[in-house]
DNA sequence: TGGCGTTGTTTAAACGTTTACTACAGTCGA
DNA sequence: TCGACTGTAGTAAACGTTTAAACAACGCCA
């Protein structure tokens, strides 16, 4: 006469698969099966596991599951920080897709530290993640660029994958997905519609060398000044980082310097767009009327501010990522590798046209 | 002879500790104390096993760690959303505290729905995670509360811990830990903020009967209007779950159906009040100049409108609930189970005095 | 020289699953 | 009536760690 923890769930010992057979009266591996479901099983056994799970309240250990070879059952997702409303929604999409797919998430945070950011994905190796999403911009020198790709090529070799999203690709042989969105795209028709409106003197908001995602908008404005056959003045690339407090800055440092010389302001982000505006606006300067202002994201403050800005499918780069990882480490099949999500400009209150000395006032 | 893995490193099977233990020709439990750091070793063997897993590119299984009782790595929180601005800087204090730690951050999204919190506490007893952390409001009827402390149970009989953060205790006998923060101080401080520059009809949004934090919130309101003898009107109470599209839409069915009967918006939350203010421009009506605010939570959109509101320690929140659980995990120790961190207001520029007839012009 | 801590290492037994085999009834066609 | 299937269930061997217990080597002291 055993008495175990099958009767008195205040035993100090969590129920395993072993009490749930006992207590069905059949064998472990049956109870195993029946639980995974890929296996043709009596009704009648069926409902005795599924009675005794119910009453001794089991749940399978993770761990042990992972460890005996069964798929894994989670994604992990690496971001600069949880609060940037542009890592958020892509968690989100993440998240989403992860869910649906019957996946956990794990979320590790680097601070935009590269170091970290390595140490995170080993971390992620050890965790067994069905894939490894990387998210967001970065300094892209070839170091860096060598030392991922050993990285994504380890993480193949254990059977997950890597996913670049937001990034460029790593180089022609790495063992690694991209999910990018139309950076340059997105800048050119936004800096064409600043254009078109008459505006020549477009302040950009954001430089930042070796970074992938400024780099990539900063040429998108860079071709749109070109096409328009408007000369090129670095004067009017102001860099600094992408936070909100840095927009505040870096119009604040300008004004300060004297007069606008410049009728229009493309920040590199919505959060940068957000400080410019409030610094422009402490200086007696209204958007739009007195100065045009566009971001980049049509992310939260976007709305608030009635900013015209570039649209990034944000969730949808998550999700995208996701499916595409698990696809690939299901199938082995030789799908897309490589995806570009398009943009496309919001048009909400933050530019007027400019009124030429001369012109008709339309 | 066996040429293993060991030299070539692109065989098929990823690296165990086996293949280190024999590259490094010493036994498996060595490499394992070694590696654990936890047990005396000579530096020759020491260096021996480090050098090995340098170069067989070696990192430990997690699940095999998991399942031979070593502690669990990990730390589970559960949220409504990513997305949001409270649960991402919860989020974000859980996951800086987390790797602080050495821990790894799960992270769970419920949408709202109590079905899926549940299964999600669930998912993560499977993951054996060190703590379970349940982030924000939620319908707190019996028959939850009921089932969650018996999840708690559950999670505590594993050796786990449930945190509520931000949510009342389940109840006295329950095994949960509980980090608050003063809904009704701050509420009744920024309301009696409106009352004392002379507003006496101030509208409330975001009631939401049943659900923990609005509740909390209306109650410090409520306090406040009858300490300063103004009478209760539930007609300014206006009733709506806590986002931006709702705040619009509440001010602007009021301002439809007739001319604004109050002077002041109490909203429910900042998200709540950027859209309020929205509607309340579109009408017409400037803040503070015609209608003053006041949000809850400090969070983004404060800062970028100009919200005088209640500061809410998110991150501190999310702190707090990872140190609290781990120390409890750790040491058993009876210490603080049920913590209330402070609220304060922060003033921008949201709120004028109200100029009555008759009173000085200030 | 034998007994005894110390120090460092090895042996081997868990941990809780999954899953390739194996076993055993029935059923069915020959 | 017998062997070949078919549908279920059981046996036992992984999976890659950790860790208690055993063990070897090495002074050190009596």
């Amino acid at each position: 006469m055993v008495r175990r923890a099958a009767s008195d769930s205040e035993g100090r010992r969590p129920t395993t698969i072993r009490d749930v057979a006992a207590h069905a009266g059949v064998s472990v591996a049956t109870v195993s099966r029946i639980l995974s479901g890929t296996y043709p099983s009596a009704p009648a056994t069926r409902s005795k596991v599924m009675r005794a799970v119910r009453e001794l309240d089991y749940v399978a250990n993770a761990n042990a599951r992972g460890l005996a070879g069964a798929s894994s059952r989670s994604v992990a997702i690496i971001v600069n920080s949880v609060i940037s409303p542009h890592y958020a929604h892509v968690a989100q999409g993440v998240q989403t897709q992860a869910a649906i797919e019957g996946k956990l998430c794990i979320v590790g945070t680097t601070g935009g530290d590269p170091e970290r950011e390595f140490a995170t994905v080993q971390l992620m190796r050890e965790e067994h993640a069905e894939c490894v999403i990387l998210v967001g911009n970065v300094v892209a020198d070839d170091a860096y660029r060598q030392r991922m790709a050993d990285y994504a090529r380890a993480l193949a070799l254990a059977g997950s994958q890597l996913v670049l999203c937001g990034r460029p690709a790593l180089g022609p042989d790495v063992p690694a997905l991209v999910v990018e969105y139309d950076n340059i795209g997105g800048a050119y028709a936004i800096t064409s519609h600043l254009l078109s409106t008459g505006h020549r003197r477009i302040l950009f908001l954001g430089r930042r060398d070796n970074y992938t995602t400024p780099e990539s908008r900063i040429a998108g404005y860079r071709k749109a000044l070109a096409d328009y056959r408007v000369p090129h003045d670095p004067g009017l690339e102001v860099e600094g980082s992408m936070e909100r407090r840095e927009g505040y800055r870096m119009i604040r440092e300008r004004l300060a310097a004297g007069p606008p010389d410049f009728t229009a302001v493309f920040a590199g982000n919505d959060l940068l767009a957000a400080g410019a505006r409030q610094a422009l606006r402490e200086h007696g300067l209204r958007v739009p009327d007195d100065i045009s202002l566009v971001g980049f994201d049509d992310l939260p403050p976007a709305a608030d501010i009635d900013l015209t800005t570039v649209h990034v499918p944000h969730e949808e780069l998550g999700r995208t990522a996701v499916r595409m990882a698990l696809e690939r480490v299901r199938d082995k099949s030789d799908m897309a590798e490589h995806v570009m999500l398009g943009t496309h400009i919001v048009m909400r209150d933050s530019v007027r046209p400019v009124i030429r000395a001369g012109a008709p006032t339309q």
